[in-house]
DNA sequence: TATATTTGCGCAAAAGTTTGCGCAAATAAC
DNA sequence: GTTATTTGCGCAAACTTTTGCGCAAATATA
């Protein structure tokens, strides 16, 4: 027997185990334990500096107050600082993260998830990858409850918060249009994702509203700094060179400033950037990149809340009408000096 | 009864729960099981799309395949990048990572260690807070083996892989001074931690051997933005403004940087900067910043080999005689426009 | 034919917790 | 002095896996 187990409390205050379980779940009241028992064992239990044995617990309750955590990639600036965010709140209410790095990999994606699951995690917050819904809606039917964080799916039956991200590409794609540009190119990130679909959308049609649906450019396919980096050059060189990029993320904007420095030009004056993300250092770079701005800290917040909503509440399911939140919070603009005017 | 355990593969194929486990673990042959009956058990497990239950197991192993992850802030990208190595370079053996942030706290540090510890965490990784070993040298005498990174104690009985952070500030210092500056200032993070005040001891050792010990100055206090941002500021507006920063990580830089600009200094010109850490917006600043750079993937991948070796060898507990690996790995410079020549 | 050995596998305990059921004893009611 | 009610708590199962011990049956040896 372990020094630190119910059963050692029991035999040092000489009551049953089932005893000792239940003052120390705070059920003594409902069990009808009496006042002198209850003090002889929490003394045995303040002896021994009784924590319980989360295992034994988890096993036999099918909950572990766990948190799984599915990222693309942690070294991203923009998930990290959602990572973050997500354990420090968790951790406020008393769960702890598990958390997982997908790589943009579907396959991967869904074996965390799977092993998330089989550990008994009590909820689960994602960013997702892949364009397929269907896994994690039964994941969530059967097991716990998902709220899927940035990316989502269209008309799925999972709770998300993430940003207004039309909106954010209608404004960026405004922005450098009012500033006279007409040459804008746009460099994408993962496309299977509906926030790259989505800002690409409102620069398409923002295009198109001014007219200018044939000067329409779309390249890349990674949120990475590579990507922006091999698609900017790409896009310098070319021969009808744009006068203004529309960037889809931070780590694409570094990219692109590394190819715009290479090339020898001058931000804001040869060539004009709209970022998304706010990433700090862009904002102390000369000049400073005029940015589209997602509320991570409330996105992460507010999913954690959900979440916690929801497993307190699995009543949702009861009846098979489960609800979900969604949400789509508004971008910001942090201005810059990277849009010149023409 | 679960249609997904031992017991239900056992009644399907009409044997016992045990000669089920014992299958299904391998042991078929040291258990001189039957070839007739592995197959059995093998057809009712694959129809069955039998997984174990990894809770139960864990606790009748007292092991989890669960590696814990600890570090001050995953906001941070230097210990976000260590994440994302740990992570995958664990994922590839197999293990699944639990991830908990310190934020610099001492007792939540301790907490957190211990929560892992009740997880049953095969074994930890961790960038520590404090100057206390003494409680992770118990946890690792007692419960499992735990590897530093970065940050680490003087003659501990913990293995530990960090940098040559000593050299560091050799190498920053020297290189200032080689360029002609003989007023350097040095913003510090995290003053209980060692390479803190390895990184410190390079400097002041540096300018003690160019006779400059009465020009020496050390402030900050937090590996931060806000830190570096707050001591720039004073350092640029005291009377003998310095015409060199050391700052002693890429957070610190970023906030000295913000400084300079408000300021409305020229960076390699009016005052010239090394930072530590190498983070790639930096270098793609203009004028790029001169680095010493930290060998972060090797330092998290040799982190996991060397708790990988402790787990697979518990032997080195057998005889109190445990074995520890200490690593200094050297840093390396990244050459950049931002110290200018006096 | 009787004893020894090997082969093949099951029983039950163990890990630590939670909880439905129900047993006794004390108190209340008649 | 019975019967009913309440109080206080224990028994044992359940969650799933692993493993020491040992029992039968089959085969080999004497």
């Amino acid at each position: 027997m372990k020094e630190d187990s119910l059963a050692a409390i029991a035999k040092i205050s000489g009551v049953s185990i089932a005893t000792v379980s239940r003052v120390l779940s705070g059920k003594a009241g409902q069990a009808r334990i009496s006042k002198a028992t209850v003090e002889k064992v929490y003394a045995a239990a303040s002896k021994l500096d009784y924590s319980p044995g989360i295992l034994a617990r988890s096993l036999r309750n099918d909950k572990s107050k766990m948190i799984g955590l599915l990222l693309p990639t942690v070294s991203n600036p923009y998930f990290a600082e959602i990572a973050s965010i997500v354990i420090a709140e968790c951790r406020l209410r008393g769960y702890t993260i598990m958390m997982m790095d997908s790589a943009e990999d579907e396959k991967l994606f869904h074996k965390s998830i799977s092993a998330l699951v089989k550990r008994k995690v009590d909820g689960i917050i994602a960013v997702p990858c892949g364009r397929q819904p269907l896994f994690l809606e039964g994941i969530s039917r059967d097991y716990c409850p998902i709220v899927l964080v940035d990316r989502y799916y269209k008309d799925c039956n999972l709770s998300y918060v993430t940003t207004d991200n039309y909106q954010g590409g209608v404004i960026a794609t405004r922005k450098l249009l009012d500033a006279g540009h007409r040459s804008i190119a746009c460099i994408q990130g993962e496309i299977t994702s509906m926030p790259n679909f989505n800002r690409v959308s409102g620069y398409l049609d923002c295009m198109k509203e001014a007219g200018l649906e044939d000067r329409c450019l779309v390249t890349g396919d990674a949120f990475s700094i590579e990507n922006g980096y091999r698609e900017a050059r790409a896009i310098l060189n070319s021969k009808n060179r744009p006068t203004a990029l529309f960037t889809l993320s931070n780590t694409i904007t570094l990219g692109a400033i590394q190819a715009i420095k290479e090339k020898g030009l001058k931000i804001g004056k040869d060539i004009s950037i709209v970022s998304f993300d706010n990433n700090v250092s862009l904002r102390y770079f000369t000049p400073s990149i005029t940015m589209i701005s997602q509320p991570v800290e409330d996105m992460a917040k507010v999913a954690v809340q959900i979440l916690m909503k929801a497993i307190a509440n699995p009543a949702g399911n009861s009846k098979g009408s489960q609800s979900f939140t969604h949400l789509r919070l508004a971008p910001s603009v942090i201005e810059g000096q990277s849009v010149g005017r023409l």
